[in-house]
DNA sequence: CTATACATTGACCTTTCGGTCAGTATACGT
DNA sequence: ACGTATACTGACCGAAAGGTCAATGTATAG
């Protein structure tokens, strides 16, 4: 029996639950907004009582800060280990893809971000100022040496990074719009690869690249 | 004294009032959703009792409706008298123009469609299917015939115009995140020409056009 | 086995919401 | 000037929300 391997029961528990709330809580907030949502509704979807909802998370602030958090730490990765002497082909297009990747697997995240943005980012202001701000100076960088190296088009990187965002994020966030007019029900795996495909082409060639052949 | 001019004065204060009411809806709405926002902080807003706005608007829904109606109309304007003769460079410079200016001057209003769109577009589903669909095809079929014809490369045109709304919508709905990593409080003349060049540059060059010379 | 600390819950409190209504004020036609 | 249709409002209602708490259940330590 490996170490570490035993938990008591009441450990597991409380883990359990706490998962369960979170992931109902995302659902919920996600689909309701923060003010739609009622802790009753997250207490239904994760099967347990009101009161205990708040046993684990004091308030529904507490919970929807908690939430929010998690999603932004696992969204904000990616071109984490870059340097200006990779190709930024390579770089941008893989960038592209797994964001890509990522709206269409995990939406409800990327919808939850959106609506925080839209209004006016009231509980990660200070998360963005201080966690994201140097992630995208950092990242401006990069760019702009690429740029200098001629490896690239010269575009201002700030915009070039907002629209890599606001491509690959819409697919999410207007699911609903995309879908209405495309005149399906769910993504399919054939538009995934036509998302990647078309998102990656406009803006690798709208930088001076192409598409890497792997 | 021109004609029709004369109106009598409860006509004109209904009018006045009614314009009070959806405009102060409209920011509250978008700055705090649906749930979010009461029928007193709208009656408040507009100046007027609360009772008052149920006498105009007879719910919270329908006020609702008809405030994202006033918007989609206004908003899905357009490539409207463009034929295949035209030159695709100049017709996409102008309409991704457009689509900034419009995000830049009415942020409230793309926020609040963003809004519904996340939400799944529980109002506006019948008519995107009966009035926007229409539209879109339309659209998708003067691209194809752009490509066809050897004036633009071969894109998906539907992911083209995903392309053009997102890119162009961000800087609305997304407005904190761009000014909070930008390290600005509004955007400033130079920064909307910017955007302009930059999300213009890569797209039309990413299809294969050139910004056009005016 | 027992005591204790933690987990869970139904019942309850206060506040706020959308919506109603009876009553008052105001502008217009006659 | 007067009566009527329209505009407007304060007061009120039931429902639902977030949050609290005392009471009960349950796993672990000694």
């Amino acid at each position: 029996m490996t170490v570490e391997t035993k938990q008591n029961k009441k450990e597991v528990t409380r883990e359990k639950n706490q998962q369960l709330i979170l992931a109902a809580a995302e659902k919920i907030f996600a689909q309701l907004g923060f003010e739609g949502a009622s802790m009753g509704m997250i207490a239904k979807e994760a099967g347990v009582a009101k009161a205990n909802v708040h046993y684990y998370f004091n308030s529904k602030n507490a919970l929807y800060e908690i939430v929010l958090e998690n999603i932004v730490r696992s969204w904000n990765l990616g071109l984490e280990d870059v340097s200006v002497e990779d190709d930024p082909a390579v770089v941008l297009y893989n960038y592209i893809k797994n964001k890509i990747i990522l709206s269409i697997e995990k939406p409800v995240q990327s919808r939850l971000f959106a609506i925080e943005m839209i209004h006016g980012a009231p509980f990660l202001q200070t998360y963005i100022r201080n966690e994201s701000r140097p992630w995208f100076r950092e990242k401006h960088q990069l760019l702009q040496a690429w740029m200098d190296a001629g490896k690239m088009d010269q575009v201002d990187p700030n915009h070039l990074l907002f629209t890599i965002w606001s491509t690959t994020q819409y697919y999410a966030d207007f699911q609903a719009e995309a879908l209405l007019l495309l005149n399906k029900h769910e993504y399919e795996e054939s538009d995934v690869k036509a998302i990647t495909q078309s998102t990656a082409q406009i803006i690798l060639k709208g930088v001076g690249l192409s598409i890497p052949q792997l």
